[in-house]
RNA sequence: GCCCGGGUGGCGAAAUUGGUAGACGCAAGGGACUUAAAAUCCCUCGGUGGCAACACCGUGCCGGUUCGAUUCCGGCCCCGGGCACCA
């Protein structure tokens, strides 16, 4: 051990030593409980960031802390190396975009090794590697065979002038990103998958994830947005029935008009001999369609000039298209109630329809003149046999009389929309179909798997590659001789990313998706990652879960048991970004102070799911601690290593200098403190105590007597094992310089002694009507009646008490003692 | 509009969930060492009044419950995030 802190060759050396040992690599053969802690995998976007440094050690501390606890670790790593900006860098920098994403990957894998994280490199993946897509292939034609995954019709942005179709990121203000082209709306075949069949189970399986923040799971039930109403339809003569839905049966006997979307076939039939209907559709198919424009939209529509039938009163009502109408959702269709509805109301009052109140408020009488009635607390009226109901009630005798005369049925509808998972981009994993001559569609078997990406491509940013290039595309038929061609769109990204997780417990494997060895390292215990991935990511990994588990893959039915969010990473109180120009470059902080000081800096500067604000100068101040540390052992160094009074937490119970036992009970208070709060994930409250603990042993005066001597050396030690987890090279360095066995980062976490928490005396505060007026201190075994009898006495009290008794005194035994005046 | 988070010193934040508000750190001020600077160490540090002991005020605002409220309840005001013509 060197006099001086050389951080730089400190980190080296440890990184060097836990490499040759393969100190982090893991199996499945133990008899200790096995913990899988995942981070987010970061996209090789080129060099890390501060976002990515705090992601991957708030899950290195995680992981460092379960392995001392006695845990079989599984801490893997990898690349989501699919996406657009490959392709955006390949365009600059003149390059195939898997070269690029290649090097990248070679760079920032140096930068997350000299950040000391333990990692389990062996299991390594990357997402645009054949050996990985491979499988996401196979599993893509089960999904086919199971019906699962299938092809529409969907709208792309279309660049006319390049004849390409953009990515949304590519559409700037409406705009190609590189011609500035008007961008068109265009309808192409594309393949989704069936997410909408298990948005039951997700939905309901969310109530299970109680080690997930509460803001995520709120955002994934709203995602999914499941609402329950009754759909029925109305007679129309001369045309089909009408589909409506709706979550408000209470109020059907209100309806006045129907609206219909302006895609809706009977807009379209309306139009055909209705110019104007056909010139509002017309209008309405050239709206923006940012969710900013539909904001402020204009409620507008137009009378089709067909009327419907009301299912229960006979009556007739006008059929009217609306842009406010989504074909999308539900039928495309909706029956319109102004008086209980805000945006009936307004189209109403515009176009001079009845309203006509179906429900009486429970409280004060309503001005349907001026607004709609729209809560549930009322009562049914003017609707016949249903006046005097409820919400409840009238919901459910309406549905049932719609069901009984065989005009509607209880229905549950989702906001969530089946997966588009079709891509028109290069970059991505090739969807392993060929269609026959007759674009009839076949899946490629698994022995012809991977359809394999080519890499060495000319890359000019306008079109796929794949798209023209004919050893591509020219395949026979699978399993015949008949000429067929390809698919040559590839996955979204996000079908990479949403199973992941399950790979690396067998990366290795080259003869099936997943082995065994994925039910014994599944569920991911703690997972880490962005906020950002609060619904898409994490909706379609746990999608992907239960979708392999269904195809036999795995036993379990949730992916993640504990989700952490953590926090931005801010400086000047904005967020870090490389367009606003203030980032800090983690290779220029850990040049300077040293992975340990930024790792504990990062920890200890916010809690991991709160924002985290930048700071030179208490990254500083971090090194200025870590350097007194290492000062602190390095000059009691003879001292701690020929420390000779090894007594374990029962044999301090007869020592009894008091210097000692007051070292004990500072430290083991912080212990049960610390281990709190590595249970609770705040690990700035770890680093404060830690930085108490070293205050108080700068104060301690070694080599007067064995006992303190002993205690000093017992806080050494827990000081090293308290911030191994955090600061890992420095106290591997340290943990060795004692004479220690082992590797801290095996070593046992320490024990509580609960005994040194018991003190002789206890301090009490003094309170006069709830304000501190004194403090005593008393032997801890003292009774109530006479703490009472001590505090009634001390000045503090006589002060306030001004001669009067008290009216009441009350005593909190080892907090305080409080006088009623 | 609806749904989640948050509002505590000059700043980042603590408070073992109803019991001494501001731990720990940053910045600032004063001092020691030094020919000097850096580094290091020591002291002060929520506000007001006071030489001081001490007193009053203080956790976004207003009210309530309680011996006691940053913490619980009711009503507002701001900030951040998510969703949004979803019928």
């Amino acid at each position: 051990m060197t006099k001086e802190y050389d951080f730089a060759k400190i980190e080296a050396d440890v990184q060097a030593y836990w490499d040759e040992a393969q100190s982090f690599k893991v199996t499945e053969i133990s008899d200790k409980p096995k913990f899988y802690c995942l981070s987010m995998l970061p996209y090789p976007s080129g060099q890390l960031h501060m976002g990515h440094v705090r992601n991957y050690t708030i899950g290195d501390v995680i992981s460092r802390y379960q392995r001392m606890l006695g845990k079989n670790v599984l801490q893997p790593m990898g690349w989501d190396a699919f996406g657009l900006p490959a392709e955006n860098a390949a365009i600059k920098h003149k390059m195939p975009p898997a070269k690029w994403t290649y090097e990248n990957i070679a760079y920032m894998k140096t930068q997350l090794k000299s950040l000391g994280f333990a990692y389990d490199w062996s299991r390594e993946l990357a997402t645009c590697t054949p050996q990985y897509y491979k499988w996401e292939q196979w599993f893509f034609t089960k999904l086919v065979e199971k019906g699962l995954a299938y092809k529409k019709m969907a709208e792309v942005n279309w660049d006319p002038v390049e004849q390409t179709v953009l990515a949304n990121e590519q559409v700037v203000d409406g705009r190609g990103w590189r011609s500035g082209a008007l961008v068109e709306r265009k309808r192409i075949p594309q393949w989704f998958i069936s997410i909408t069949k298990y948005a039951e189970e997700l939905l309901k399986d969310i109530d299970g994830l109680d080690g997930w923040p509460e803001a995520v799971r709120t955002m994934q039930r709203n995602w999914i947005g499941r609402s329950e109403g009754l759909e029925f339809e109305f007679e129309v003569p001369g045309y089909d029935a009408l589909a409506v839905y709706t979550t408000r049966p209470d109020t059907i006997m209100g309806v006045t008009f129907v609206s219909v979307a302006a895609e809706h076939p009977l807009a379209k039939a309306a139009a055909e001999n209705n110019p104007e209907v056909a010139a509002f559709i017309e209008e309405c198919s050239h709206v923006k369609t940012t969710e900013a424009d539909m904001e402020t939209m204009e409620k507008k529509g137009i009378a089709l000039g067909i009327e419907a039938v009301h299912p229960i009163s006979g009556e007739k009502v006008e059929i009217w298209a609306a842009n406010f109408v989504l074909m999308g959702y539900g039928t495309g269709a909706v029956m319109a109630v102004p008086a209980h509805d805000i945006r009936d109301w307004e189209f109403a009052n515009k176009h001079n329809i009845e309203i006509r109140p179906v429900i009486a408020p429970n409280g004060e009488a309503h001005d349907f003149t001026k607004a709609a009635f729209t809560s549930k607390e009322g009562v049914v009226v003017n609707s016949g046999e249903f006046d005097g109901l409820n919400f409840e009630d009238a919901f459910e005798a309406i549905v049932a009389h719609m069901e009984n005369i065989g005009k509607g049925k209880r229905q549950v509808n989702y906001r969530l929309r089946d997966w588009g998972v079709s891509r028109q981009r290069y970059w991505g994993c090739p969807i392993p179909i060929v269609y026959d001559e007759d674009e009839g569609l076949h899946v490629v078997p698994v022995a012809d798997l991977p359809v394999t990406l080519p890499e060495d491509v000319a890359f000019s940013g306008v079109n796929s590659p794949i798209k023209s290039d004919p050893n591509f595309i020219n395949v026979n038929v699978p399993g015949t001789d008949a000429p067929g061609h390809r698919e040559t769109d590839t996955f979204d990204t996000f079908f990479e990313s949403s199973w992941y997780f399950a790979r690396y417990t067998c990366p290795d494997n080259d003869t099936a998706m997943l082995d065994e060895r994925a039910n014994y390292w599944l569920p991911v215990d703690q997972y880490v990652g962005g906020i950002e991935h609060a619904v898409l990511h994490l909706l379609y990994a746990r999608f992907f879960h239960k979708l392999m588990r269904d195809e036999g893959l795995i036993d379990s039915d949730e992916p993640f048991t504990k989700l952490l969010t953590q926090g931005m990473v801010l400086k000047d109180g904005t967020k870090m970004s490389k367009s606003k120009g203030n980032t800090v470059d983690p290779q220029s902080m850990i040049d300077r102070y040293g992975t340990d000081t930024v790792r504990l800096f990062v920890m200890f500067a916010a809690p991991p799911e709160q924002s985290l604000e930048w700071n030179d100068d208490a990254v500083a101040g971090a090194h200025r601690f870590v350097r007194r540390w290492w000062a602190l052992v390095n000059n009691n160094i003879d001292n701690l290593k020929s420390n000779t009074v090894k007594l374990d937490n029962s044999g301090w119970a007869k020592v009894e200098d008091k210097a000692a036992k007051a070292l004990r009970n500072e430290l083991h208070t912080l212990l049960k403190k610390v281990e709190h709060d590595y249970q609770r994930n705040q690990f700035n409250t770890v680093v404060a105590a830690a930085m108490s603990l070293l205050n108080a042993l700068e104060k301690i005066d070694v080599g007067q007597n064995a006992a303190l001597d002993a205690a000093f050396c017992e806080a050494n030690m827990a000081m090293l094992k308290m911030l191994a987890p955090i600061a890992p090279h420095i106290t591997h360095v340290l943990w060795q310089a004692l004479g220690n066995d082992g590797d801290v980062i095996d070593a046992p976490w320490m024990k509580l002694d609960e005994s040194a928490l018991v003190t002789d005396t206890v301090t009490l505060v003094v309170q006069v009507n709830g304000k501190k007026r004194d403090a005593i201190e008393v032997p801890a075994e003292a009774s109530k009646d006479e703490i009472e009898e001590i505090a009634l006495a001390t000045e503090g009290v006589m002060r306030h008490l001004d001669g009067q008794a008290p009216k009441k005194v009350i005593v909190v035994p080892g907090r305080l003692v409080n006088i009623v005046a």
